[in-house]
DNA sequence: AAGCCGGGGAT
DNA sequence: ATCCCAGGCTT
C-alpha cells in the first residue's frame, strides 16, 4: 500500500504530467542505457539531439561496438564529460563481443558496467525490466529533501545513505519504471530547483519545505567548487595544406579529443606576433614560419577551471620533426575529428 | 572522502 | 557570476 508521497506523486503523474520524451515508455536496454549516459548531468533538452543522432548512426548496441572510435567521439563532441563517451564504447563492445550482445538484466550485472553508476543501473533495471529499483538522482534529491524537510547535505556519505533508504522506502513496487520516471518528472517541471510552481503543487499540503517557507534553501550541499584559472594558447600550424593536431591523452580535461599546438602559461599573454613566435620556438625546438594572425582572448567555463587563450595562426616554412608529438592532417579530415568546443567555437567564427 | 570531469541554460 | 543538470570515476 503506497505511503501518501507515493500517492500523490502516481497522482500528479496521471493528471497533472504531460511531459513527452522519446525513451519514454522504451523497453530496449540498449535505448534506455544509452539516453541515460548520454543525460548524466545533462539536461534533457540538451542531450535529446545527441540521443537521436547516436540511435540513427548506431541502432543497435553491436553497431556501436563495430564503429571506429573517432565516429563515436565525433557523434559526442560538445556534449561535454568525454569519459562517458570512452566507457559508452568499452561497455557496447564488452556486451557485444564478450556477452554475445545480451544485456545484462539484473542491477548487480548492470551496475558492473564501466560508465553505469546507481543511478543508472537503477534507471536501467526499473525501465528496461521492471525491476523494483529506485532511481536517486538530482530531482529526487530535490523532491524528497524538500517534501520531508532533510536539512542534511545531499553530497556526503551520511546524505547519500539517507536519501537512498528513503527513495527505496517510498518506491511503488507495482510499477517502479512509472513511479521513477513519475518523481523525475516531478523535480524536472514541478519542484525545480529555481522558482518551483508551488503555488500549483498538488504535494504543498505535506511539503516540510514550503510550509516552513524554505524552499530556497534545500537542497543542502556541503562543499562549493573552487576553479582554477587557466591560459591555453593554440598554435594552428599549417604546412601544404596540412594542419598538425594531437590527441589528448593525459588525465586531464578533454581526454580522446584532440587539439592543435599548445603552449599552457599561467597567465593571459598579449598578442605579440614576435612573442609568440619566440614562444612557439622554444616549444617546439625548431624553425618556424610568419604569425598570421592572433585571435582576441578566447574564455570558456569549466565545472572546476576557466580557460582563457588566444588561438595564433601560422604558416610553417618547414614540417615540424617527426618526433614533435603532433600529426599533419588534411583540412579535409578535420571533420571527422573530435574538438573540443572551445576549439570548434573558434572554428565557427574563423574558418580555415 | 574529496576532487575532477564539459557544456549550456536560467537566474 | 552562480547554480544546476536523468552522475561516475579517480585519487
Amino acid at each position: 500500500m503506497p505511503n501518501d508521497f507515493t500517492k500523490l506523486l502516481l497522482e500528479w503523474n496521471r493528471s497533472g504530467n504531460t511531459r513527452q520524451m522519446p525513451w519514454k515508455g522504451e523497453k530496449d536496454p540498449y535505448k534506455i542505457w544509452l539516453s541515460e549516459v548520454v543525460l548524466q548531468q545533462t539536461r534533457v533538452e540538451q542531450g535529446l539531439a545527441y540521443y537521436e543522432k547516436f540511435i540513427e548512426r548506431f541502432p543497435t548496441i553491436t553497431d556501436l561496438a563495430m564503429a571506429p572510435d573517432e565516429l563515436v567521439f565525433k557523434t559526442w563532441e560538445g556534449l561535454g564529460y568525454y569519459s562517458r563517451c570512452r566507457n559508452l564504447l568499452a561497455t557496447a563492445r564488452t556486451i557485444a563481443f564478450e556477452k554475445s550482445g545480451v544485456f545484462p538484466d539484473s542491477y548487480e550485472d548492470i551496475l558492473k558496467l564501466k560508465g553505469v553508476g546507481p543511478y543508472t543501473a537503477a534507471a536501467i533495471a526499473s525501465f528496461a525490466f521492471g525491476q523494483p529499483q529506485a532511481v536517486l538522482d538530482g530531482n529526487v534529491f530535490r523532491v524528497l529533501s524538500r517534501y520531508f524537510g532533510i536539512c542534511t547535505p545531499i553530497d556526503t556519505p551520511e546524505g547519500k545513505k539517507l536519501f537512498s533508504q528513503l527513495a527505496k522506502a517510498l518506491l511503488y513496487q507495482d510499477d517502479p519504471a512509472v513511479y521513477n520516471q513519475a518523481i523525475m518528472d516531478f523535480g524536472a517541471v514541478v519542484c525545480k530547483p529555481q522558482q518551483p510552481a508551488c503555488e500549483t503543487c498538488i504535494l504543498r499540503g505535506d511539503c516540510q519545505a514550503f510550509q516552513l517557507g524554505c524552499i530556497d534553501r534545500i537542497p543542502v550541499k556541503s562543499r562549493s567548487i573552487l576553479r582554477r584559472n587557466r591560459f591555453f594558447y593554440y598554435f594552428i600550424l599549417s604546412w601544404k595544406g596540412g594542419y598538425y593536431i594531437r590527441q589528448r591523452k593525459e588525465s586531464d580535461i578533454w581526454q580522446n579529443l584532440h587539439e592543435w599546438v599548445l603552449l599552457e602559461r599561467s597567465e593571459i599573454l598579449e598578442a605579440d606576433a614576435a612573442g609568440f613566435k619566440k614562444e612557439l620556438k622554444i616549444l617546439l625546438d625548431t624553425a618556424v614560419g610568419e604569425v598570421r594572425e592572433i585571435s582576441v582572448v578566447q574564455k570558456q567555463q569549466l565545472t572546476h577551471q576557466t580557460i582563457s587563450g588566444r588561438f595564433i595562426r601560422v604558416e610553417l616554412q618547414t614540417p615540424l620533426p617527426e618526433n614533435s608529438g603532433y600529426r599533419l592532417v588534411r583540412r579535409e579530415e578535420l571533420s571527422a575529428i573530435a574538438f573540443p568546443r572551445y576549439i570548434t567555437r573558434y572554428l565557427e567564427t574563423h574558418p580555415l
